[in-house]
DNA sequence: TTTCCATTTTTTTTT
DNA sequence: AAAATGGAAA
């Protein structure tokens, strides 16, 4: 390990201030973190009161395995290092009889939110449909990261449009609270309404964090800098770590300009630049920084590298959307074999998830091993949903969600009319749907065989949450799934015997998992905790040994954040697409300019754009312009006519011979 | 007229 | 991969 460089360890030994420090891309800053942390326990601040705060779980695990690796285990463990959502879960869970909660809170995601809204509105005569529902949903997501309550956005609304807006937001966190259900937003809204309402509370919480780290602090908005700024206290003990360069998270409500605040909240701030690169070489670093100089600057800053480049940066122009991926896998397959790589080192990276589907095929094609982070989650399978609302039922009957995804799946014969009376009269009581079930009124409303049928439901759900307390609640769940006879019915319902291999599968690998995490926690964790906190992770995560495998990474821009590979390939470098038609628009072109600077900036050793001459576009193909990006870089460092020539037919070929070259050497 | 199935289209970014 | 659409069957 090389010794920290002057900044570095200005930044890991000053504890007696506030301290910012401003990061570059790969200027170690996850070490400077770490190095702290260490520093911190050997000048005797005990492991339980350091709080490390990271804003995705991938960044949180890397940094609690470097840890780990610093210092001896005894002295790391009680030690926090999480997600600000993770954080806001556990603030949340412990604290849930002061918020008014009961024991097991469901997490709604996304789409839970939407239907939970398409519900409200039915419910209240308005049938929005849903390019209407979605702009409502999105205010609500805005206002809770401005920590905006509803009786304050009713009363800022300005005109009838936001008035309604205000008033779906009361009543969605209304039925929230009835359904005993708290959605992603509330995760940090919540825990700083607590901490507003209930000095003691957060007293509590304040001794129990004397130090706290912040990393990638750009992102951070005013909900979370609010909640952080609570927690720190007037002591205002802490280090955060950020890079206004890489805020690329504005769209969910970040502020970059926290930067600034913090100066003035904590008059006593120390600034500290770290400006060494230690990642790519001259030639990227120096394309980088030329791209972002294109943008304003909160702080200025000076990024260098000392890493010597050979090859120039390759642009690779494609006929279409298929050559350009025939190519891109081609172009791996090549690399991998001149520079003896593995498929580890190599990362495609795009703006949007669909821009992977191409991809997927033409490197299946050359037998390359990939895999895919993020994109459409395991958890929007239908069969992983069914089984986790069933889940959550059994933790949380008040969950509504939950509740109507299962409640005719399979085939209970309870119809759509039965359930709108059941909502009705639920709504009118302001009860959740399972409440309502055991009530004389509701019994009145429907016939008596709809009824059984409904309460039988409830009361087979009562015995099987109830046993959980005492019986293992694994074997429970292979009980219910039997009971409810779901693999007939997936393999019924399924358009092939594979697909329905595949999704008894998933149903099973999911159970795995559950079991697994169960296993793994040294303290005892109940189903509840899991499920919550599987909510929070994203579909590579939930699988470890995919980690360890030797297999192509392809992400998302966003994705790609605090990540590097020695060969980065950035795709789709389009108008429309890089900078993204939306953010043309609306005139966002400095966010998507970060964007593009966080790819370039993945990269150690060699990286690659392409993009494409035409493309199909809502239906019929369209011709495109290169990316305006790639007009920013230093043209001395581009080499446009890297594989332009060859056509992908050909490319196809070279690639599959490659291979068989290589695995001639391997036998 | 409704329901069901197969084909086609469409995707910003995420905890 | 999911949503939307269109066409066929009930």
């Amino acid at each position: 390990m090389p010794k920290l460089n002057p900044e570095q360890h200005k930044a890991v030994i000053t504890t007696d201030t506030p301290l910012l420090v401003i990061a570059g891309a790969g200027s170690g800053k996850t070490r400077v973190i770490t190095e702290k942390i260490s520093h911190l326990i050997s000048n005797g601040v005990e492991a339980k009161h350091i709080t490390a705060v990271t804003f995705t779980n991938k960044a949180a695990r890397e940094m609690r395995s470097r840890v780990d690796k610093l210092c001896s285990s005894k002295k790391t463990k009680g030690i926090r290092i999480s997600t600000f959502h993770s954080l806001g879960l556990d603030i949340i869970r412990k604290e849930y009889q002061t918020l008014g909660f009961k024991k097991n809170i469901s997490i709604l995601d996304e789409q839970d939110k939407f239907k939970v809204l398409q519900d409200i509105l039915d419910n209240s005569q308005h049938q929005l449909d849903k390019a209407q529902i979605s702009p409502l949903s999105w205010q609500i997501s805005d206002w809770k990261n401005q920590a905006v309550l509803p009786a304050q956005a009713m009363s800022l609304a300005e005109d009838a449009q936001q008035q309604f807006a205000a008033a779906l937001y009361e009543q969605y966190q209304q039925y929230n609270r009835v359904c005993n259900a708290v959605d992603f937003d509330d995760l940090i809204l919540t825990p700083l309404v607590l901490f507003n309402e209930h000095p003691s509370v957060l007293e509590k919480w304040q001794n129990s964090t004397r130090y706290l780290l912040l990393d990638e602090y750009q992102d951070t908005n005013t909900t979370q800098y609010e909640f952080f700024k609570h927690l720190v206290g007037a002591i205002g003990q802490f280090t955060v770590v950020g890079d206004d360069d890489q805020s690329i998270y504005a769209w969910r409500g970040a502020n970059p300009e926290n930067l600034f605040t913090l100066k003035k909240d904590f008059p006593r701030l120390e600034i500290i630049k770290l400006e060494q690169n230690y990642r790519s070489n001259q030639r990227i670093l120096k394309a980088a920084n030329q791209l972002i100089s294109n943008n304003p600057h909160l702080y200025e800053k000076n990024l260098w590298s000392n890493i010597k480049s050979d090859e120039k940066i390759n642009v690779i122009r494609c006929k279409d959307e298929f050559s350009e991926s025939q190519q891109i896998a081609a172009e791996i397959s090549r690399i991998k074999f001149k520079h003896r790589a593995s498929n580890a080192d190599f990362a495609i990276l795009y703006r949007s998830n669909h821009q992977a589907r191409l991809l997927e095929k033409s490197l299946r094609e050359l037998s390359l091993p990939y895999a895919i982070s993020g994109g459409t989650s395991f958890f929007s399978h239908a069969e992983i949903k069914d089984t986790l609302c069933y889940i959550k039922l059994l933790i949380n009957p008040d969950d509504n969600s939950a509740f109507l995804r299962v409640i005719n799946t399979p085939r209970r014969e309870i119809g759509t009319s039965t359930v709108e009376k059941l909502a009705l009269y639920a709504n009118s009581r302001h009860i959740s749907l399972f409440d309502a079930c055991f009530e004389i009124g509701l019994e009145q409303q429907l016939n008596e065989r709809t009824y059984y049928k409904l309460r039988s439901f409830c009361d087979w759900i009562v015995s099987l949450s109830d046993r959980t307390q005492q019986e293992d609640p694994i074997a429970i769940l292979h009980e219910m799934l039997q009971h409810i006879e779901y693999y007939d019915w997936i393999k019924t319902h399924a358009n092939s015997d594979k697909q329905a291999e595949r999704k008894i599968n998933n149903v099973l690998e999911l159970i795995k998992w559950i079991e697994n995490s169960a296993k793994k926690s040294q303290e005892e964790r109940s189903l509840g905790d899991i499920v919550s906190r599987m909510m929070l992770l994203d579909s590579l995560e939930r699988n470890e040994e995919e980690e360890k495998t030797d297999q192509i990474k392809l992400m998302t821009l966003h994705a790609a954040k605090g990540l590097e590979f020695p060969y980065v390939y950035l795709i789709g470098m389009e108008e429309g697409i890089l900078p993204h038609q939306n953010s043309i628009d609306t005139d966002q072109i400095e966010e998507e300019r970060r964007l593009a600077y966080v790819g370039i900036t993945r990269a150690q050793q060699q990286l690659t754009f392409s993009y494409c001459a035409q493309r199909k576009k809502y239906g019929d193909v369209s011709s495109t312009e290169p990316s305006r990006f790639l007009t920013e870089l230093p043209v001395e460092d581009l080499d446009w006519a890297a594989v332009q020539k060859k056509n992908p037919e050909e490319q196809k070929k070279k690639g599959q011979e490659s291979l068989a070259l290589m695995k001639s050497l391997l036998n």
